[in-house]
DNA sequence: TTTTATACTGAACGTTCGTTCAGGATTATA
DNA sequence: TATAATCCTGAACGAACGTTCAGTATAAAA
């Protein structure tokens, strides 16, 4: 009787809350325990509810956290597309890139838990397919950084595609040493390698 | 009635030479599998020895990747020391030490298991101040080498603190980066790294 | 109102893993 | 040879954790 996404059902919508509840509370978690640290009861506790009631909206710990590195990507992507419009050229392109990385990306979200999946080698699981997806989707979108860089004739670069990787690693890299800097330290940091990686590859 | 280090005791023999077998099983453990996903109880069925064993030798597991870790330093630092006097500018000496991070450090050692003791938060252990001390490290090798380009008129740089850390995050990065890729591309990448770090500092 | 679907609980299960310990075997010492 | 120290075994412990499930309450549907 109801247009999608609108019914005024009330048990639906608590359910809908709950979920939401569930997936805050799990993020706040990953954030700051990592994955292997946060356990199913950590977040029960955290949201008031029971165990079960997890396993009722998600398939488990792995679809759960699958969920949350979804909703970190889409709320990425659309946070560049607003910033993206605002820099004039390549060049304040990537150092916008950067500063949202350090802004978004660095005590936030979920990079830790993403990083321990990184370094995981137990049983196959889905998330590491969708790790390599997110890998392949960063190194696209540093190509296509690069490409744009050159076409403009604001850099050079003799080999884009190992470009894109270097400023990948850098990334990695970066968010890994100033875990433990104050924010404005990072930002400082990120700017100054950014600064490197494009004088570095115009030679 | 022995000289330290020279006795003919059988026993202690013996037990010198469980303990590496145990060491050289760990080790090969942790590189294939990580920390986590290598149980005492694969360690003891690699060495053919107990369980209980491997608690006589080492403390704890943890002590016993401490062991681990602490050789691996140290054999590090005499290769570099054998390697360094080989290479006549600080240029060369920067692309020789990627060159010997690719080739000890990218399959064989305990890299991974390292990175995943990184982005470890449970709680605090002995490790965690392990791993800072060598952060601080290679901070300060890394400064201590941009120093000496910069002294020999080789390059410039006008921010060397900042400029040591953005390399050490260039290789933490690579080699997570790199795990996937063949020997060869990994020089390759890691060679360009330091092309484009080395071009990216004298601006 | 009766029936059915949905949201939720909490105890229990099964497994894994680091660690301990009483005791046995082997070698050094007296 | 007798005693003591050292090396090693293997079973058992205990805690943690992801997952399941029988059952309950509540709201929707009939």
């Amino acid at each position: 009787m109801d247009v999608k996404g609108a019914s005024t059902n009330k048990k639906q919508l608590q359910s809908k809350q709950t979920k939401r509840k569930v997936a805050e509370a799990a993020r706040a978690l990953f954030v700051n325990k990592g994955y292997g640290a946060t356990s199913i009861e950590d977040i029960a506790e955290a949201t008031g509810s029971s165990k079960g009631n997890i396993y009722y909206h998600f398939k488990s710990k792995e679809g759960l956290f699958l969920y949350l590195i979804d909703e970190w990507d889409h709320e990425w992507e659309v946070k560049w597309q607003q910033n993206e419009s605002q820099y004039k050229t390549v060049t304040d392109k990537l150092y916008g890139f950067a500063r949202q990385i350090v802004l978004d990306d660095l005590h936030h979200p979920l990079s830790k838990a993403a990083n321990e999946f990184f370094n995981y080698n137990e049983k196959p699981s889905d998330i590491e397919e969708r790790i390599i997806e997110m890998m392949q989707g960063h190194l696209k979108f540093n190509q296509d950084l690069i490409q744009q860089g050159i076409d403009n004739g604001e850099f050079k670069s003799d080999n884009v595609e190992c470009h894109a990787a270097i400023l990948e690693s850098m990334v990695i890299g970066l968010s890994q040493m100033s875990r433990q800097l104050k924010l404005e330290n990072a930002l400082m940091l990120y700017q100054q390698a950014i600064k490197v990686f494009l004088y570095g590859i115009s030679n």
